[in-house]
Parts: structure tokens; C-alpha cells; sequence
RNA sequence: GGGGGCAUAGCUCAGCUGGGAGAGCGUCUGCCUUACAAGCAGGAUGUCAUAGGUUCAAGUCCUAUUGUCCCCACCA
């Protein structure tokens, strides 16, 4: 027989993992006739390194495809990682400057060729941390963003979408990184308060003496100015419409024009208008046929249309900018304000909005699909309140544009001949359709990451074949990721999924909080406060993470997270850990331990009934995604009922080598472990394994066991109901003992004094629990106060008194003391009750069952009264 | 400027479709009772942010207010 040490260690954890990966019991089932359950990994940085949202998470999604498998299905968890093309190229860029080389020295096939080798040095780590959590997903099927698969379902996608008209390229205003140097899409731009100045200069107007005054926040975009606008409303302006003023840097005449987008209550009521670098500006100079003058270059200096402050930085040019202004007379004041400006998430650099020839995602029809599914309640939101926030992205998003400057991603499958044709095709052409020209080159741009992240659900499965796998897994059941990808992933897959396959890619996504320090900051690497999952899983073990994180959160709010959290759920593995020790001291072969069921008592039908409800439970909070409320049931039945309680209750059978009923005890003591393990296992796999295979031999792993369901046999209310009672008498009994100071090893002789019969036969089916639990010598049922003198301790309980010989224990002014606080409560409990009852209308409109169950506590409450007070009356008398 | 979350015991948070306020930690008291001191037993602590409203009944639904956090946004 095996035996278990005195403590818990968690380094069982990596050996029995690479056990089950051994055994291949992560792989996806594919019985015949079996339904399916999906569930697509997001797949992490393939450079990063596991934070707390990670193993978060990875547990909920490991927790619903455990429990999945348990119940039977065929299930699959697809894993992966992402190859985050914006962010690992910048690190391989790190890297190399380190050594001295800059990206472009060594030319773009070599440096992809260096990051490839990064990616398999540094990209396996994070799936060896995602293991070290217990995720039970199928590596068989593991995939990567950038793979052949994906690569060619990408390109796919591409021509697909350019043949439909939704991929264009077109020349638009788009952010600019001047510190990355790429395009980047609107969902990429963070707005961040700064501190900034509101300069007003003014532009004289051609041919007269007069000016107009007008204010910008980005004093070097006046360079690239090519109209003033007012509003073709504004009387104060009307006149000048048509002139010109002079841009006094340049020199260049520019128009004064008349367009809506100028506020006449907002400052002068005359805008600047730089169509090259405003998106409004942009706009205004759409409608108004305005010349776009681009000041900058890529890096964020002056180019050459900025004469001579070509090759300054941009902020140095502002300042020259104004200085020059002020030089003439045309500076009148600046202002400081605080105002939004775009910052590059990444790099947190100033975005530059700049005029580029991109490849863009037309989003008007795209939206409108994925705003249909939601609306017709087909895509379930968990919570539901973030539809808000995905319809209102939807409503307002405009096109994606996709394309970036970078070498690390997927390359846009364009190509350009020199007799001007662009061919877009899947494969490579060698020459030109147009001309029949081999001179053809391919675009130098690579594709958004997220433009490949967004066909995971599919592209992972072989899509665009027809694979077994795809008509097996696909769509999804649930996606589970933080709410802050909502826009940048989870919209792009609704819509990408929805016009691709004519489906839904998953029927649910359940959003999970942010996890914040203990403070409720953010955890990052500028404060330092990040905590590494990975130490806490060496230290505790990962059930213990798991059950933190899985504790007191519910969806899509945030936590506060602390290691001290761990340190105390790790008590509860000891706990359970303690409770199996108990049960395997008590039993020399659990193989051979039978079931007679007319041996067993009141408080084994208690519990096999219990746990019986708990399955019952805990299956439906899982099936609404509760996940929260199912650990806290299943942590409280343990720890509660069965430690707590059961074990207690059932020690003096086990003791008693005489007792017939002590095999039956031991089957029950071992099969609601069982069942509990099972239960419990979703979320704390390696414990719970650990535990289930020692007590149930047969079984190879608990994570292919059946999933426990409601026993009609073990559905014992009625011994539900008398164990309750007596728990309560208990729980009474100790607490006037603790109240009347008695030392807990007195035992004393206990009477019970009851009228209903049903009360009687309750406790004597549970005199054994009296005497142990509630410290009773001898125990003696009757129905009446014969034999029982006045010198008692009285415990009054619904329908029954307790009576405790008080002479030897406790003075009367105390118990007298103690009575009257009693009586005090009492008389509230009824005062309310009769209150509620006597209200008509309470009376007329509650359910039937509620007033009945009110008159019921009526009863009981003044039944309890009348007996505190005689008790009182007796005690007075002495 | 728009939208949303949160506000419940000293702290961190549960509380699902409205029907007598919960957990863990902390704290206090008593226990090293042979599964567990990472434990056992018992206790204390809440005008469920404020003000209205709906209802027989509101922590739970509605409205407003305050505080706080977050998201979105092109107002020069």
C-alpha cells in the first residue's frame, strides 16, 4: 500500500506531466459519433515569456477541456504561438546592434534568416512555461502564425480578398512610427494626456494689410499648409474667402477656403489646414482638391520641402518654427494645454500621420457581418456588457490598414511588373500576365500580425483544404482571452471567420480580467511589479496558482494578485493531502474494500447524497462558465463536509475493528474522494491525480475518467435533512460550551427533550456523533423533563432542548446572562416574521410557498422563545 | 467629448434569474484532540457609496449624484 508523506510536495507536478505527454492523453479524440469540443489557444509572442494573464488564462481554457474531455468529447486544444512580427523583429534588431550590425547591412533574406534562428532559440520557452501549468493541450497539433500552413491560408486569404475588392491599395493618411518606422493601424495608436503648447500665429493676407490668427499644436506642420478654412457660415470670414494668404517660411501663396470642418466657436474660427499630415486636414483636402505637402521623412526629420530645416528632428523644428513667427510678428502667444496625442504602443513614440501608398482591408461590409451576429444574439459575449464595446468599435472602425514596413511576417503576395501591372497571386508568377515581362518584383511589405492571428480558428485546421480535422473541430466552441484584444483579435476572427467559412469561428468567448498588483496597478516592467508565474509554480506548485487564479474573479473583471494569496491556497492541498493520508492509514487494500449497502448509516447517506448534489452543481457552473463558484463549491465541500464533518463522523467505526459497518465507511470515505477528485480535477490536475490513482488503482489517470453525474441512488434527502439538524445541534452544543468557558475534554451527560418523534429518532440515529462530536457522555432521549432538575445548561434548538447538567460547569448569572441575550434574538427573529405575515400585501402577492415557509419560522422562532423564557423563570426562581 | 467597470466586514473579493448579508486573509478566545498547527473549535465586526423610484419584498431592477479605475475619440 502506498503511503503519502506528512506534507504535500508539489514537484510530483513535472514528472507526472510529462507522463500524460508521454501517454498522449492531450491528443485530440476523434471517435466516431462523438461530439466535438474546440477550444484555439491564443497563441503568445513566440518570443515572450508567460505573465499571470497567460497562465489565467490557459487555466480557465484548461479547466473547460478537462472537464469537456471528462464528460466524453471529443476534444480538442489547439496550441500555438505567434510570431508578432512587429515586436520580435525589434528585438533581433536589439540584438544585432548590439554586434555592431544594423538591419540593413546585412539585407533582408539573411535578417529573416537570424530571426528564424531567434525564434527557435527563444520560441520554445514559452511552451515549455505553459506545460509547467499543467495545459493539457495537443502538441501533436501545435501550430506557428508564421508556418507554411498558415503562411499559404494567409496568402489565400489575400488574393481572395483583392479579387473581392475587400484588399486595396490605396494612398491615405496613415500613423507613422518614425521610431519603428512602419505604418501602424489605428488599433495600435495608444491616446495618451500630455502636456503640450497651443501656439497662435497669424498669416497675412494677400494684398491687404490685415491678418488672420489662427492656432496649432504642431507648429512644423505649417510647412506642408495648403489652405486656411473657415466656415462657409462664418460672416466674420465670409469676405476673405477666395484670397490668399502668405505662408511667410516658404513663402508659398495658399487659399483661404470656406469648408464645414472649421468650428466658428472653436478659438479663431480659422483652421491651418495640412492635408499630409491631419487625418481631418486629409479629408478637408479631399473635398477641396487642396496640393498635399509632405514636410517629413521616415524618420521623423524635415525632408526637403521644409527648406531649411531640412534634416531637423520634428520638435527641434517646432521650436525654430516659432522662433521664426516671433522673429516677424506673426507669433502671438502660446497656451499650455493638456491634449491627446498618439503614441506608438510599442515604442511608445509619437506617431506621425503620414500620406503612404498601403494595402488596406476595406472594413464597411466586414463590420456590418460581424455587427449582425452579435446583434441576432448568435456570438455569445461572457460577460455580455463588452458587446457594447465590440458594437461601438464596429460602428465606428474605419479601413485596416495592413501592410507594414517590416521583414519578419507574412509578405504581401503582390507583384509589381515594370510595364506597370500588379499581379496579386498565391504562388509566385514568373512573369507578368500583362506583358509577358520575368521582371517582376514583390512587394516589400509585410502584413499586419494580426491580419494571420485573425484566421487562427481556421487557418490552424489546414484551411483552405478541406481537412478531417477542420470538419471535425471547426468552428470552436469557446475563445478565452483578456478583453484587451477584443478590437485587435477577436473582432478580426468574428469577421475573417464569418466571410471565409460562412461561420461563426467559435459560438463564445469568455473575456477574462486584468491581473493587477496588489495595489490595483497595472503589472508591467517599468514599475517592476510583474510576478513571474513560473517562480510561484516552483515554489508552491502549480495547483496552487491555479486555484488562485481561479478564485474570487468572475469574467471580465480585473484581480488584484499577490504570491501571499498562493502561499495560503497551497494550505488547502495539504488539506486534501491530509484527508487522503487519513483515509489510507484506515485501509490495507483499496481494491478490495466492498459495499454492503445496508450497512451504511445516516451520515454516509448524508454524504454520498451531498457530493451527489455538489456533481450536480458544479457541472452547471461550469457549464456557464461560473468556474469561480465551482472551485469555491468543491473547496468548501471538502474542506467543510468532508474534513470537517465527515471524517469526524466517521472515526469511531473506523477505530472499532469490531464494527460491520466499517468496510462500508472506508468504500464511502474512498468514493466520494473519488468523486471529489474528479470534480476537482479541471483545476487542480496534478494534486488530484496524484491522489485519484492511489486510491483507485484501476484507473490510469483520473483525466480520462467519467465525469461524475447525479446518482439516483445516493439521493438521500431525508438523512440530508437529519444530519443538518444535527450539525446545528452540535455547532450549538459547543458554542454555549466555548460561552460558558466548560474545558472541551468534560464531557457531560446531555438530554434531549423533544415531543416529535421524527426529532427523536434523529438523534438516536446520531448518538454516536453526539457523543463525539458534541461532547455528550451519555446521551438520553425523552419527551419530557423527567429526571431533569432545574440545574441545567438548556440549548434550545428547532423542536427540541438540549439540557446539560450546569451545576458542576458554570454559575447561574452567567447562563441567565446568556439566556437573555438569547431571548433578545428570538424575540427579534419573531417580531420580524409576525410583521411580514401580518402584511396584506406581503399576505396576497407572495408565492404560496414563501408564506407557508414564513409561518413555518413563526412557529419554530416562538416555540424557541416560550422555552428561553420559562428557562428564565426557572432560573429566577432560585 | 462618448462608453463602460467598480463602490458589500480592517484587507482582497463572491453574491446567478429580486424573498432573512457570505468566503478567504486579518483579528480575538480556547486547544500541540494519534490526517493535517499549512491544523481544530468558538467569537467579534457590515445604515451592502449617497438620494430618489419600481415592488408585498431591493445588495440584487430603474434614475440621478459622488468617488474611483478603464476603454474609445480627428476638435485645429
Amino acid at each position: 500500500m502506498k503511503q503519502l508523506d506528512k506534507n504535500y510536495d508539489p514537484k510530483i507536478e513535472n514528472e507526472m506531466y510529462n507522463n500524460w505527454l508521454e501517454k498522449g492523453y492531450f491528443e485530440a479524440k476523434t471517435e466516431e459519433g462523438k461530439k466535438s469540443y474546440t477550444i484555439m489557444m491564443p497563441p503568445p509572442n513566440v518570443t515572450g515569456r508567460l505573465h499571470l494573464g497567460h497562465a489565467l488564462n490557459n487555466t480557465i481554457q484548461d479547466v473547460l477541456i478537462r472537464t469537456k474531455r471528462m464528460q466524453g468529447y471529443n476534444t480538442l486544444w489547439l496550441p500555438g504561438t505567434d510570431h508578432a512580427s512587429i515586436s520580435t523583429e525589434v528585438k533581433v534588431i536589439e540584438k544585432l546592434a548590439n554586434e555592431g550590425i544594423k538591419k540593413s547591412d546585412i539585407g533582408r533574406e539573411a535578417f529573416v534568416e537570424e530571426t528564424w534562428r531567434w525564434k527557435e532559440k527563444y520560441g520554445g520557452e514559452i511552451m515549455e512555461q505553459i506545460k509547467k501549468i499543467g495545459c493539457s493541450c495537443d502538441f501533436s497539433r501545435e501550430r506557428f502564425t508564421l508556418d507554411k500552413g498558415l503562411n499559404d491560408a494567409v496568402n489565400h486569404v489575400f488574393v481572395k480578398m483583392y479579387n473581392e475588392g475587400l484588399i486595396y491599395k490605396g494612398e491615405k493618411l496613415i500613423n507613422w512610427c518614425p521610431h519603428c518606422k512602419t505604418t501602424i493601424s489605428d488599433a495600435e495608436v495608444d491616446h495618451e494626456d500630455v502636456n503640450g503648447g497651443f501656439w497662435h500665429f497669424k498669416y497675412k493676407i494677400k494684398d491687404t494689410d490685415e491678418y488672420l490668427e489662427f492656432a496649432t499644436t504642431r507648429p512644423e506642420t505649417i510647412l506642408g499648409d495648403t489652405a486656411v478654412a473657415v466656415n462657409p457660415k462664418d460672416e466674420r470670414y465670409k469676405k476673405y474667402v477666395g484670397k490668399m494668404v502668405i505662408e511667410p517660411i516658404t513663402k508659398r501663396e495658399i487659399p483661404i477656403i470656406a469648408d464645414r470642418y472649421a468650428k466658428m466657436d472653436f478659438g479663431t474660427g480659422v483652421v491651418k489646414i495640412t492635408p499630409a499630415h491631419d487625418p481631418n486636414d486629409f479629408e478637408v483636402g479631399e473635398r477641396n482638391n487642396l496640393q498635399r505637402i509632405n514636410v517629413m521623412n521616415d524618420d521623423g526629420t524635415m525632408n526637403e520641402n521644409a527648406g531649411e530645416y531640412e534634416g531637423l528632428d520634428r520638435f527641434e523644428a517646432r521650436k525654430k518654427i516659432v522662433k521664426a513667427f516671433d522673429k516677424i510678428g506673426q507669433f502671438i502667444k502660446k497656451e499650455d494645454i493638456v491634449h491627446a496625442v498618439g503614441k506608438h504602443e510599442r515604442c511608445k513614440v509619437i506617431v506621425e500621420p503620414l500620406i503612404k501608398k498601403q494595402w488596406f482591408v476595406k472594413m464597411d461590409d466586414l463590420a456590418k457581418q460581424a455587427l449582425e451576429v452579435y446583434g441576432n444574439g448568435e456570438l455569445k459575449l461572457v460577460p455580455d456588457r463588452l458587446g457594447k464595446v465590440y458594437t461601438n468599435w464596429l460602428e465606428n472602425s474605419r479601413d485596416w490598414c495592413i501592410s507594414r514596413q517590416l521583414w519578419w511576417g507574412h509578405r504581401i503576395p503582390a507583384y509589381y511588373c515594370e510595364c506597370g501591372h500588379v499581379e496579386v497571386k498565391e504562388i509566385t508568377p514568373k512573369t507578368c500576365s500583362k506583358c509577358g515581362s520575368d521582371k517582376l518584383t514583390q512587394d516589400e511589405d509585410c502584413m499586419d500580425t494580426w491580419f494571420s492571428s485573425a484566421l487562427w480558428p481556421f487557418s490552424t485546421l489546414g484551411w483552405p483544404n478541406e481537412t478531417e480535422d477542420m470538419k471535425r473541430f471547426y468552428p470552436a466552441d469557446v475563445i478565452v482571452t483578456a478583453y484587451d484584444i477584443i478590437f485587435f483579435w477577436i473582432i478580426r476572427m468574428v469577421f475573417s471567420g464569418l466571410h471565409h467559412t460562412k461561420q461563426l469561428p467559435f459560438k463564445e468567448v469568455y473575456f477574462t480580467g486584468l491581473i493587477k498588483d496588489e495595489q490595483g496597478r497595472k503589472m508591467s516592467k517599468s514599475l517592476g511589479n510583474g510576478i513571474d508565474p513560473i517562480e510561484l509554480i516552483e515554489k508552491f506548485g502549480s495547483d496552487a496558482l491555479r486555484h488562485t487564479l481561479m478564485t474570487g474573479n468572475s469574467p471580465g473583471n480585473d484581480m488584484r494578485f499577490s504570491a501571499k494569496k498562493v502561499e495560503t491556497n497551497r494550505t488547502f492541498l495539504n488539506k486534501l493531502w491530509n484527508a487522503t493520508r487519513f483515509v489510507l492509514m484506515n485501509v490495507d487494500d483499496v481494491e478490495n474494500v466492498k459495499l454492503d449497502e445496508s450497512k451504511l448509516n445516516i451520515s454516509d447517506k448524508w454524504i454520498l447524497s451531498k457530493v451527489n448534489g455538489l456533481a450536480e452543481e458544479v457541472t452547471k457552473n461550469i457549464d456557464k462558465y461560473e468556474l469561480s463558484i465551482a472551485l469555491q463549491k468543491i473547496h468548501n465541500f471538502i474542506w467543510d463536509e468532508y474534513c470537517d464533518w465527515y471524517i469526524e463522523m466517521v472515526k469511531p467505526r473506523l477505530y472499532d475493528e469490531n464494527d460491520d459497518t466499517r468496510e462500508t465507511a472506508i468504500w464511502t470515505l474512498l468514493e466520494v474522494l473519488k468523486i471529489s477528485m474528479k470534480l476537482l480535477h479541471p483545476f487542480m490536475p496534478f494534486i488530484t491525480e496524484e491522489i485519484f490513482t492511489t486510491i483507485e488503482p484501476k484507473e490510469e489517470t483520473v483525466m480520462l475518467s467519467s465525469w461524475p453525474e447525479f446518482k439516483k441512488e445516493f439521493d438521500f434527502k431525508t438523512e440530508e435533512k437529519e444530519i443538518e439538524y444535527i450539525k446545528n445541534a452540535i455547532k450549538n452544543i459547543r458554542g454555549t460550551r466555548t460561552e460558558m468557558n466548560v474545558k472541551p475534554s468534560k464531557k457531560t451527560k446531555t438530554y434531549i427533550v423533544t415531543e416529535s418523534d421524527e426529532v427523536k429518532n434523529t438523534f438516536k440515529n446520531c448518538e454516536t456523533f453526539m457523543k463525539t462530536l458534541g461532547f455528550a457522555s451519555e446521551l438520553i432521549v425523552q419527551g419530557d423533563k423527567t429526571n431533569i432538575e432545574n440545574d441545567f445548561v438548556s440549548i434550545i434548538i428547532e423542536d427540541a432542548i438540549v439540557y446539560i447538567p450546569f451545576a458542576e460547569l458554570v454559575d447561574i448569572k452567567k447562563e441567565k446572562e446568556r439566556l437573555e441575550k438569547e431571548k433578545e434574538k428570538l424575540e427579534k427573529e419573531v417580531d420580524r416574521v409576525v410583521k411580514k405575515l401580518s402584511n396584506k400585501g406581503f399576505t396576497d402577492k407572495a408565492p404560496e410557498k414563501l408564506i407557508n415557509a414564513e409561518k413555518d419560522k413563526q412557529n419554530k422562532y416562538q416555540r424557541m422563545l416560550d422555552e428561553v423564557i420559562k428557562q428564565i423563570d426557572v432560573l429566577n426562581k432560585k
